[in-house]
RNA sequence: GGGCGGUUAGCUCAGUGGUUAGAGUGCUGCGUUGACAUCGCAGAGGUCAUUGGUUCGAAUCCAGUACCGCCCA
């Protein structure tokens, strides 16, 4: 074995065993365990590996790994989404730079060009989960725009329809003039921008001299005014309510109103209305029965409408409208504004509220089963915080608007008739019109919202509709595992659309993990120019130690930063993995009889590995997998090799090989999850390497597919161990402090025979890991020193000065005393012993006691060495 | 406007009622002839944001305040 461990020379020889042996795919059980699954929320098929998924892969890896090793048929299935909007505008970008557009070239042209993209790098995000380790089920993946999605998607549209949870309506929506598409609430993006609040006039009919002053941040829309709104509990406004009064440049009477909605506060508290192109005013238009009157087209460009405007962009539109209104005296003041301007979350352009014909989900009567499975726990969201969440966005839920005006996706399954306006919806392409008969019939040329296709993930991705094996194995799956900002985008949906398809829940926990952000705290954001790249840092440092890294202290539902230093130190700990086992592997020795016996340093570590063990598991039953990880790296590092690996270097002939190799073959077994690759390596080396009489574990071939350890039964003792630590550490610390060489020989000796017998068993201890030896002649050069309440006399070279020491316990006596005040006072207090549980009582007492023992003993060795 | 989270060592974070609050990293001193300098040994470093309450006992539970961040409208 090389002395350090190289990731990359490694990995993909591991993956590719893996592979050979079909290690991820999940074997009909034997056993009851019901099976473990994890359907892995699908990349974007146009994306490229990035922290986030590198997050979502090491937690949910390491559950799956955990639990096939626990023996549960573990799946965990890969995919990816086609991703309506984002992967056509990567791909329109792509075009653009041939000086095309996706309309130029036509839609069939163009959804060819996307699916030659797939085609050529549709593999590659799998590449990468690859590289991460992720132990998916290959056979099993699966792209929302195959086959059985398809099947899917359209089966449940036709399914709601016939419900009546489909349906068209004209609505007024977000509708982004770019991507000439509506898009969802949680499609559109906020964001503050400094702008300007025009007051404008607009003059009674009535009375030509006055007039209303009505500040907009909008004034291009009074081409489509058709109202003007005051509130009637406004005492300045109220008595104009009925009147009449004309909308500047296009000099249309319009009517003033009374509404509540219009916020007195706000601007001067006189509104105009234009229902056809902002969400508020399309409220009161429908309220007051207002004409609806767009002014805008599709593009973002004023329509035949706009009169002088037409074909002029909104912009462009407003410069001109300001210019003319001013010229004409309608501009009071203009005034700095800072608003929230909504923007297109893909494609970053300005979204314009729009009025046009779209499909809805009546989403109530799905949404209500989707809150009773979290409220009756069927579905458990960790970290439970986030139920509140989940209600509040499903109590106050919208109809889901499921078209899109893309090109890229699932086409809606309804073709109109051009001779009756029927509509029929239905799964297999019609040939006529299911109400006339008429074969003049054309299929709407919309796409479905991504979300719909990813909302039938948990069951499509198995069979559904069709009744397959695995839907009926595997549905509904254990854990959905991903971040908390798609609890609402993805989640909710899956649970709505799994419930209605399947009649259950799609999953019985939800675990939520939280953002990686910079090292400053930031969201990494190609435009801030902060992202890390989960590639190189695999590279760099290995996979494992960028999983470990990330992983590391991690708590559900928290943001993490992450900087290069924690992924260092994860790759140190590795190495530390690396060198211990090459240490363990190059103590086997040839040809001799291994006996079973175990020294007292065996049965302690096995102590150790017990508890660890059970702690480990434990956590990650809670999915505290920060805990559990913890307990490992504290077990191996500072119990392992600090302790175990020293003590028996100490002493060969009474420790046993065998338990050596145990205790490492266990550790790696429990670190798999958290460092596939090279506890894998390790395994492999061991299988070559251990004589099959030392092998404990010669019958697993691959730790993949070895058994997680729990339930230990065999037996451990401390035998005295832990307090040889505490008095090598107390050697070390004086000598420090007293500044002796580690060279000199440290004599030391104890009155007490007892403790002098049993440390004689530990004399190699003694000499290598803190130089010092036992003797029973007391000389006059003496130091002594408190060890668990025993004095020992230390030999010390002649000439030292004490009064660092001095000071030293000075301070400690100090400390132990303040210490010691409000200890009594509890202990002395009635209430203390009425109310507390006997071993608490107790262990106070006890405390007290040693703690003034401490100190008396410490007050003798001040009163010596003065 | 509504909701959620955070505030613990220089930095990044664990720690949901019971010893003297922990880790990683950084810092200081010492140490390289066989597992590992990606290392070893020793050490310094904290009024657990703040105020009040509950309790025998609070970083931990409750209420208020301040600051920071996120989500929704």
């Amino acid at each position: 074995m090389d002395n350090t461990y190289n990731p990359s020379k490694t990995e993909d020889e591991i993956y590719n065993l893996w592979i050979e042996n079909n290690s991820f795919s999940p074997s009909v059980q034997k056993n009851n365990l019901d099976p473990f699954t994890i359907i892995m929320p699908p990349p974007n098929v146009t994306g490229e590996l990035h922290m986030g998924h590198a997050l979502t892969i090491a937690i949910e890896d390491l559950m799956i790994r955990w639990k096939r090793m626990k023996g549960y048929p573990s799946l965990y299935l890969p995919g990816s989404d086609h991703a309506g909007i984002a992967t056509q505008v990567v791909v329109e970008k792509e075009i653009a730079k041939n000086g095309s557009s996706r309309h130029e070239l036509g839609r069939e042209a163009f959804i060819k060009k996307v699916w030659d993209w797939v085609d050529d790098y549709g593999d590659r995000i799998y590449k990468q989960m690859q590289k991460m380790g992720a132990s998916c089920d290959w056979n099993r993946k699966t792209f929302t725009l195959d086959e059985n999605p398809q099947l899917a998607v359209k089966t449940t549209f036709v399914n709601l329809y016939k419900k009546n949870l489909i349906y068209r309506g004209e609505r007024i929506t977000n509708w982004c003039n770019r991507c000439t598409t509506v898009l969802s609430d949680l499609e559109v993006k906020y964001k503050p921008e400094k702008s300007k609040l025009y007051f404008l006039k607009y003059h009674l009919k009535d009375s030509k001299n006055d007039y209303l002053t009505i500040a907009t941040t909008r004034p291009e829309t009074l081409l489509g005014d058709t109202a003007v709104a005051v509130n009637p509990k406004d005492d300045r406004f109220k008595k104009y309510i009925g009147e009449k009064i004309v909308v500047p440049i296009v000099n249309r009477e319009v009517s003033v109103i009374g509404d509540n909605s219009v916020e007195i506060e706000f601007g001067t508290g006189a509104l105009k209305v234009t229902p056809a192109h902002d969400h508020m005013d399309f409220e009161i238009g429908r309220k007051h029965e207002l004409e609806i009157i767009k002014v805008f087209n599709q593009e973002g460009k004023g329509n035949e409408n706009a009169g002088n405007y037409e074909s002029l962009s909104i912009d462009e539109i407003r410069k001109q409208i300001i210019h003319d209104l001013d010229k004409k005296g309608h501009i009071e003041k203009i005034e700095d504004y800072d608003n929230n301007v909504s923007h297109c979350e893909r494609c970053d352009n300005k979204v314009e509220p729009y009025i046009s014909m779209q499909w809805f989900v009546n989403i109530k009567p799905l949404a209500d089963k989707a809150i009773d499975a979290v409220k009756t726990e069927k579905i458990k969201i960790i970290p439970e915080r986030f139920n509140k969440t989940y209600f509040e966005w499903m109590d106050n839920i919208v109809d889901w608007c499921i078209s899109r005006q893309l090109w890229w996706g699932h086409r809606i399954p309804a073709w109109f008739c051009k001779k009756c306006d029927y509509i029929s919806v239905s799964v297999d392409t019609p040939s006529e019109c299911h109400k006339c008969e008429s074969n003049d019939i054309y299929q709407d040329p919309d796409v479905l919202d991504t979300w719909f296709s990813s909302g039938l993930w948990t069951h499509s991705t198995l069979g559904w509709p069709k009744n397959t094996e695995d839907l009926d194995q595997f549905y509904p799956s254990t854990v959905m595992e991903t971040g908390y900002d798609i609890l609402f985008f993805w989640v909710a949906r899956m649970i709505m659309l799994g419930i209605e398809n399947m009649g259950e829940p799609p999953f019985s926990h939800v675990y939520l993990h939280g953002l990686i952000l910079d090292p400053t705290g930031l969201k990494m954001s190609k435009s801030k120019g902060n992202v890390m790249n989960p590639l190189e840092l695999i590279d760099e440092y290995g996979a494992d130690a960028l999983r470990f890294a990330i992983t590391t202290g991690v708590t559900p539902g928290n943001n993490q930063r992450i900087d290069e230093r924690k992924i260092e130190s994860a790759r140190n700990f590795a190495n530390k993995i690396w060198n211990a086992s090459r240490f363990s592997i190059s103590k086997i020795p040839n040809n001799i009889q291994y006996d079973d016996n175990l020294g007292n340093y065996d049965l302690w570590i096995l102590g150790k590995l017990k508890i660890t063990t059970e702690k480990v598991n434990q956590n990650l039953d809670q999915f505290n997998f920060g805990e559990a990880q913890k307990e490992l790296y504290e077990f191996f590092w500072n119990e392992f090799c600090d302790w175990y690996i020293e003590l028996y270097k100490s002493d060969e002939e009474n420790n046993s090989i065998k338990n050596l190799i145990f205790v490492l073959q266990t550790s790696l077994k429990l670190l798999h999850p958290f460092l596939p690759f090279m506890t894998e390596k390790i395994w492999q080396i061991l299988i070559e390497t251990v004589p099959s009489k030392l092998n404990e574990f010669k019958n697993e071939k691959t730790i993949i597919n070895s058994s997680y350890p729990s339930d230990m039964n065999f037996k451990t003792a401390d035998n005295g161990i832990e307090y040889l630590i505490t008095l090598i550490k107390s050697i070390r610390n004086l000598r420090s402090e007293l500044r002796i060489e580690h060279s000199h020989i440290l004599k030391i000796n104890i009155s007490d025979k007892e403790v002098f017998t049993n440390l004689s068993m530990h004399k190699k201890a003694l000499l290598n890991l803190c130089n010092a030896e036992l003797t029973n002649i007391k000389t006059n050069n003496n130091f002594p020193m408190v060890v668990k309440n025993n004095i020992f006399s230390i030999q010390i070279p002649k000439e030292l000065n004490f009064s660092e020491e001095i000071n030293r316990i000075e301070l400690e006596i100090n400390e132990i005393k303040k210490r010691i005040i409000p200890l009594s006072k509890r202990i002395n207090s009635p209430n203390f012993y009425n109310n507390a549980p006997e071993d608490v009582i107790n262990k106070e007492n006890e405390r007290l006691d040693q703690q003034n023992k401490r100190i008396s003993q410490l007050e003798e060795i001040l009163k010596s060495i003065k």
